[in-house]
DNA sequence: GTCTATATGAAGATAGAC
DNA sequence: GTCTATCTTCATATAGAC
């Protein structure tokens, strides 16, 4: 085959073709009505109707209604992946770096996708182990890395003293209390969405302890 | 009306009569049935089958689905209220404190109908909104003031240095750090549930991070 | 109050034409 | 690949007898 026969192909679909036209309106389709409903409550009829396809169409690209979940969740948990890793910490000092952090962790977790992406993970994992199991490993696991990453650098500067805790303990412990209440809140009270001084607020308190439990003084 | 005349009924049912046989039958039907599949995964048919009662039966005691889920929430918020305040705090040492509360906490959270009812709540609350805030009031916000409580006491004996920190926002940070990572990891991997061991060590580290933060030196 | 039987609608999935 | 039309199953809820 000639490569000026497929370059056409190439010029046409620069990047992620991999999925057809109606397929991609199937799956964006999906992720709305899977993250407003969750898995049960979700149809295939509002997905149909959402993605202006019709029944055949959709089954034509995902075998059932499972599997349409499945990639749904995978897509949302590669996006969620560069999210989190996209932003560039700023600041020198310690407490700046751990407050861009804080806050760009906030930003994700507290947005609306975020939200309801947890909740669908949360209900569906007995369902879906893998599921579970993805979202952890793109989600907690991956912010905490990103923490723990900082710490060992501030570690190694002499600036912080674990006392013999693990940088991935004290990075797990950070992340929790910024997350912990902040999430729990907007979970509990969907038509009360956090302000920004409170998660402001959430993160300061999260980064004072912190301080004051490792920075080394000085 | 004679008192005797209604003595019999009294000594019948001693307490909590309000809920007639069947009725008590099917909101346990519903509770497991609910906490298993969750609201939209749950059918009226299989709580109707737990329960060993027909479906008009059901339908006589709850109105429908909607009122029979809220009647299970409620009851379980109710459980577990009482479940957070019995443990009798033991040892006197702040350290110590802390570690029962942070066990018996776990204890609960952690435990399947505690996970069940975290992942039900957290899916439903978007559409009932009064459930979930009914659940934060009997969960989070309550243990949370009982660590606060106790944090008053301590930092009234000088134990503590908050450093300007209410009480409130001190004990929020402690209780997530207990909860956060146990939780979100049991959430995320159902199948593989954590160990004694790995319970202990999330607690340690909470209250090792928290009293280096907050307590004074001596 | 409780049951059996059923009405009514909607869900997931497929058949067959184009 | 895509559509319209349809099959089958099962859900919520009710009717009517006891």
């Amino acid at each position: 085959m000639a490569i000026s026969s497929i370059d056409s192909k190439i010029e046409a679909s620069p990047r992620e073709p991999l999925l057809s036209k109606k397929a991609r309106a199937v799956l964006d389709a999906a992720r709305d009505i899977f993250l407003a409903n969750g898995f049960a409550g979700a149809t295939t009829d509002m997905i149909q109707q959402a993605a202006g396809v019709s029944k055949s169409t959709m089954y034509a690209h995902y075998p059932n209604k499972e599997a349409l979940f499945a990639a749904v969740v995978e897509a949302e948990c590669e996006q969620f992946l560069k999210t989190v890793r996209k932003p560039k910490l700023t600041g020198e000092r310690l407490a700046d770096i751990l407050n861009s952090m804080a806050q760009a962790y906030l930003e994700i977790v507290l947005s609306q996708d975020g939200l309801a992406l947890y909740r669908m993970i949360v209900a569906e994992a007995p369902r879906f182990p893998e599921l579970g199991r993805r979202f952890y490993l793109a989600g907690p696991a991956t912010i905490n890395g990103i923490v723990a990453e900082r710490l060992e650098i501030a570690a190694s500067k002499g600036e912080m003293d674990l006392g013999g805790m693990g940088v991935d303990s004290a990075a797990a412990l950070f992340v929790n209390m910024v997350r912990g209440e902040a999430q729990m809140q907007c979970l509990m009270h969907p038509d009360a969405p956090a302000s920004a001084a409170q998660r402001d607020q959430w993160a300061k308190d999260a980064i004072t302890a912190f301080l004051r439990a490792f920075q080394k003084e000085h």
